[in-house]
DNA sequence: GTTAGGG
DNA sequence: CCCTAAC
């Protein structure tokens, strides 16, 4: 659409986005933007009101957190970079699906400022499939605005988060007209190249806080025209934010469905506004402004108070790659996470008409599905497309004290979610398990053509470790604990995050080795080579999501307490899982078979003698397992798939040494079980 | 140091 | 895999 388009001075979006990630700028132009040529195009589009979101999401990060251009006059602009990425992640949890489970929603609701209306509206939980913030974009219906804000003063539960508006303005700060003309088409979709504004401000309930953030202006230089999209196009979202409160007893967000109810919602295809309010109010709707704690909870929604129990400030990532321990600090935690659904179509299948994409050269091709980096290569098109298709978000937990205000949560969720992919990020290019390193050559002289096996490209997302910067503002310095130590030290050595690689090479990278013990003609297994570099499974996420690595900063509100309990982060660190192959779990059963159970050691031994990584705990753990997998039925079990035969000797020697003791005196011990054994057969002397 | 079990 | 009681 015409007006999506912006100042044309600005630049591509790839040069924004490569800029921002540091990728060669100098370059960008020349070799990756300037000619028409294996032109990369790296970038996300906002095709769905999802990824709409997304994208601002990573816009925001990429721009206030990894390049840490906290622009903006006011000293503020820390926070609001960060309220903005935070809100940005609310609005994206709206792409919940409807009838989800409560628990799993987090703020499904949110409020459009349509253009002329000065109020928010509030738009309570509206189904993917009915509405979408792709429609929602396209305009509210302005029928509807009065419900609408009905909604808002409904009776629920109070809002922790309460009212955090959220102003996106779009364009060229057309905000005005967009409110002038409610009916200004201005499309569905926010276009790539428009420039926002957000505007995080604490609703008019909240006492607490009052605080008024402008951020920053972020934009996108235009690359490709954004044509408006079917609603009937506009599919399930793909991917989900979501970020609520989680009570670790019940896995639940902590408050139940708000009374908003979900109504149909057709919107109308005007108020091209181009400016979003969100308001994050639905779930978490505050009841009395001046109460605190877990009076700030509505209780009416039978949903518990939200800050009972809180002492600590505590906030806490976790990364697949890191298998720190985890630590609950608290039985109510907020968490931030961003999931990401299955299914999916690609937008790609999408009927050509009405489609987004501009098919030319520029355009970037975006398709989300899994969260991986998803290259698109066409015979005829001479360029090399790819996307990123997105983040995956560590869940994030932060702990307050129940005193604690509003207006702290909101900065410790902003600490936390820009502790993520805040400073000091460094994105790599990982081609065919390969590390691309020289940002001077081209992408063709990289190896990123066209014709070049783009399956194996990937994309890390690494801390700077130079970048490392100590703590950001800390606007609360009561609440900055002494412990950030524990943070470095549970994430250092031995944790292989420095390099996660995430590629969507359906081959295994060269750090993704597997490790199976190899089994010498005895039976034995010998210890693997190199257990360093391994990434075993967990290291490597759905081995194709990009995920961010966390920078060592852990910011002044990712404070842990120092638990007394938890002494093994300094210096043991959880073992690596390490699954037993079939090879070992062969050796394994064979050595019990002869041994029997209970005689940890001696499989250790006679079986496991060279297996340095396997303590007979380990083995005995391994055997404790077998036998429950072998005691289930087959499509519940998981990992690697144990032969049947295998399982089959482990219950009958598990049968036949839980008859015969197998720890009797060393004398003449038991019968050895064998193959053959017959479970019934007499039990030997005693 | 080993075992056995719960976490 | 971790943690520990119990031996």
């Amino acid at each position: 659409m015409g007006n999506c388009g912006n100042s044309g001075q600005e630049k591509t979006i790839e040069e924004k986005i490569f800029e921002t990630c540091g990728i060669s700028v100098d370059q960008t132009p020349d070799h990756i933007t300037g000619s028409d040529e294996n032109r990369i195009l790296l970038g996300v589009i906002l095709q769905r009101h999802i990824a709409a979101f997304d994208d601002l999401i990573l816009a925001c990060f990429l721009r206030y957190g990894i390049k840490e251009e906290r622009r903006g006059a006011h000293k503020n602009s820390v926070e609001d970079s960060k309220l903005c990425a935070f809100e940005l992640l609310a609005a994206v949890a709206d792409g919940n699906e409807k009838g989800q489970p409560i628990d799993d929603k987090a703020f499904n609701s949110e409020s459009f400022d349509h253009g002329s209306c000065a109020e928010s509206a509030f738009i309570p939980e509206i189904s993917i499939q009915e509405h979408n913030l792709l429609s929602s974009f396209k305009g509210l219906p302005q029928s509807e605005n009065d419900s609408i804000l009905e909604h808002t003063s409904e009776p629920a539960s109070s809002d922790v988060l309460k009212n955090i508006d959220c102003d996106i303005k779009l364009g060229d700060g057309d905000v005005k007209n967009a409110n002038g003309n409610p009916n200004c088409k201005v499309g569905h979709s926010i276009c790539v190249g428009d420039s926002f504004n957000c505007k995080v401000e604490s609703g008019p309930e909240m006492r607490l806080e009052d605080e008024k953030y402008q951020i920053g202006e972020l934009s996108m230089a235009k690359t490709t025209s954004v044509e408006p999209i079917p609603d009937a196009l506009v599919q399930k979202h793909l991917n989900n934010v979501k970020l609520g409160i989680r009570d670790d007893d019940d896995n639940s967000y902590g408050c139940n469905k708000s009374s908003t109810k979900i109504r149909p919602f057709k919107p109308q295809p005007r108020m091209g506004n181009r400016r979003i309010r969100k308001m994050l109010t639905s779930k978490y709707r505050k009841v009395a402004p001046k109460l605190k704690g877990c009076e700030l909870y509505n209780t009416s929604e039978g949903m518990k108070s939200f800050y009972q129990y809180r002492k600590r400030i505590y906030t806490r990532e976790r990364f697949q790659q890191a298998p720190f321990k985890k630590r609950k600090l608290s039985d109510h935690r907020f968490s931030v996470a961003y999931d990401q659904d299955t299914s999916c179509d690609s937008i790609s299948n999408l009927p050509e008409k009405g489609t987004k994409i501009d098919k030319s050269s520029s355009a970037v091709n975006v398709e989300r599905a899994n969260g991986k980096v998803k290259v698109h290569q066409k015979p005829k098109d001479p360029h090399v497309k790819f996307s990123i298709k997105s983040f995956k978000v560590p869940e994030l937990y932060i702990e307050l004290a129940e005193t604690a205000s509003v207006g702290s949560l909101k900065r410790a969720v902003m600490e936390a979610v820009t502790t993520i992919l805040g400073s000091g990020i460094r994105v790599g290019v990982v081609l065919q398990g390969k590390k691309v390193r020289d940002d001077n050559r081209t992408l063709q002289q990289a190896g990123i053509s066209e014709g070049s096996n783009l399956d194996t490209l990937g994309f890390t997302l690494e801390p700077c470790l130079t970048h490392v910067s100590p703590s950001k503002t800390a606007k609360k310095p009561s609440s900055v604990l002494p412990c950030e130590e524990d943070q470095e030290l549970l994430r250092s050595p031995a944790t292989p995050m420095i390099d996660s690689v995430i590629s969507n090479a359906s081959v295994d990278p060269p750090l993704v080795t597997k490790c199976d013990a190899d089994v010498d003609n005895n039976g034995f297994i010998s210890s693997p080579q190199t257990p360093s570099n391994e990434l075993m499974d967990g290291s490597v996420p759905e081995s194709n999501a990009l995920v961010a690595v966390p920078s060592m900063n852990v910011g002044p509100l990712a404070v842990v307490p120092v638990n007394p309990k938890s002494k093994r982060s300094e210096l043991s660190q959880r073992r690596i899982r390490r699954p037993f192959s079939v090879a070992e779990v062969e050796a394994l059963v064979g050595a019990v078979e002869k041994l029997g159970t209970g005689r940890w050691r001696d499989v250790k031994i006679g079986a496991f003698e060279n297996a340095d990584h396997r303590t007979y705990v380990d083995l005995k753990d391994k055997w404790k397992t077998l036998v429950h997998t072998a005691s289930i039925s087959p499509h519940q079990r998981r990992g690697e798939p144990v032969p049947q035969e295998l399982l089959d000797r482990v219950l009958s020697a598990h049968s036949y040494w839980s008859q015969h003791q197998s720890k009797q005196d060393g004398k003449h011990s038991v019968k050895p079980l064998m193959k053959t054994a017959d479970p019934h057969e007499e039990t030997v002397g005693a």
